[in-house]
DNA sequence: ACAACCGATGCCTACAGAAG
DNA sequence: CTTCTGTAGGCATCGGTTGT
């Protein structure tokens, strides 16, 4: 049994089909069916039910599926463990992230860490916080950064920051001179909020529910841009984490304002990685980096654009 | 009935390593 | 260097299932 079986394996069970396994592997469909033959052949149990429509594990591939993870991050470490002792410092960082980090923060951070580390990688996934912490979860990448995450036990916040959400409106709103706005205040203006089951969706809505507020939304939409361009050309409102909204605050169509709301200032971006699973070495070097940067991100919000 | 999709299989090639 | 053998993988195709 090689580790070309075990990814092949694990790959398999991902998909819950062979053809799409294979594609993702860059194999033929007949080549990774009898491979996955061959290991049930050398286990002498079958390791997955055959359908017409997929593949299923069966409860022997159930607790295959567990030592094959186990397996495949334990040879990762020990050949990141080589690499570093090589001084090479090779790799490849697998990072799930939510795309409010995109303009203002993941670029320039990968670029900091490339300079200091230019043998590392990149495989960098944007993602809802839900599917991000799936993704921790199953093993399918190193690090998430999620906003606002529910706590759970194969999970670990290695760090977090504040990241309240903030009221973005054109300059000419009738909103924009005060300090602060509510919730309540908002309600009476056009609306744009981020799909449902989004980290800050989830957060918004339960805020509303707190305060006894029911937030009927003119646009909901996973596009930050559109939520933007909503937002200067309709006189509407929407919400955005600060982080987020400092880039789209640079072209000076848009303002922020901070909200009036326990709940939504309660906010948090963390990182998060498996509770029992030891991260590469770059991974880790990595998440140190980026704990450090994010602190130095910490400025106070300016409406002056 | 038919098309689309799935996994399995026969036959083939390419390649690596061992033996002469 | 050549030949043999084992292994992995690709192409074409088959039979079974599912949805229309």
């Amino acid at each position: 049994m090689t580790n070309a079986h075990l990814r092949y394996f694990t790959a398999v069970a991902r998909h819950g089909s062979i053809r799409e396994a294979a594609e993702e592997l860059h194999v033929a469909q007949s080549a990774l069916s009898r491979q996955i033959q061959k290991l049930e052949h050398e286990l002498g149990v079958p390791l997955f039910q055959r359908h017409a429509r997929g593949v299923e594990l069966t409860s022997a591939g159930e607790i295959f599926l567990r030592h094959a993870r186990s397996s495949l991050r334990q040879d990762e470490r020990v050949r990141s463990e080589l690499d570093a002792l090589k001084g090479l410092r090779r790799g490849t960082i697998n990072l799930q992230a939510i795309e409010s980090l995109v303009p203002g923060v993941l670029p320039q951070v990968i670029l900091k860490f490339s300079a200091r580390y230019p043998g590392i990688t990149f495989n960098v996934t944007i993602d809802r916080t839900d599917r991000i912490l799936a993704a921790v979860r199953e093993g399918r990448t190193d690090i998430g950064l999620a906003f606002y995450p529910t706590v759970e036990p194969e999970l670990t916040s290695v760090f977090k920051m504040r990241e309240p959400l903030v009221a973005l409106m054109s300059p000419r709103h009738p909103l924009a001179k005060k300090a602060k706005v509510s919730l309540a205040e908002a309600i009476g203006y056009p609306i744009a909020l981020p799909l449902k089951n989004s980290g800050s969706r989830m957060l918004i809505d339960l805020a509303c529910k707190a305060a006894g507020i029911f937030m009927m939304p003119l646009l909901e939409t996973n596009s930050i841009q559109l939520r933007v361009q909503f937002v200067h050309l309709n006189n509407g409102l929407t919400f955005h984490s600060r982080l987020s909204a400092a880039d789209s605050l640079s072209t000076g169509n848009v303002i922020a304002v901070p909200i009036r709301d326990r709940i939504v200032n309660s906010a948090t971006i963390e990182a998060i990685t498996h509770s029992s699973r030891q991260l590469p070495l770059a991974a880790e070097e990595f998440l140190r980096f980026l704990q450090g940067e994010m602190q130095n991100l910490r400025e106070p919000l300016s409406n002056a654009a």
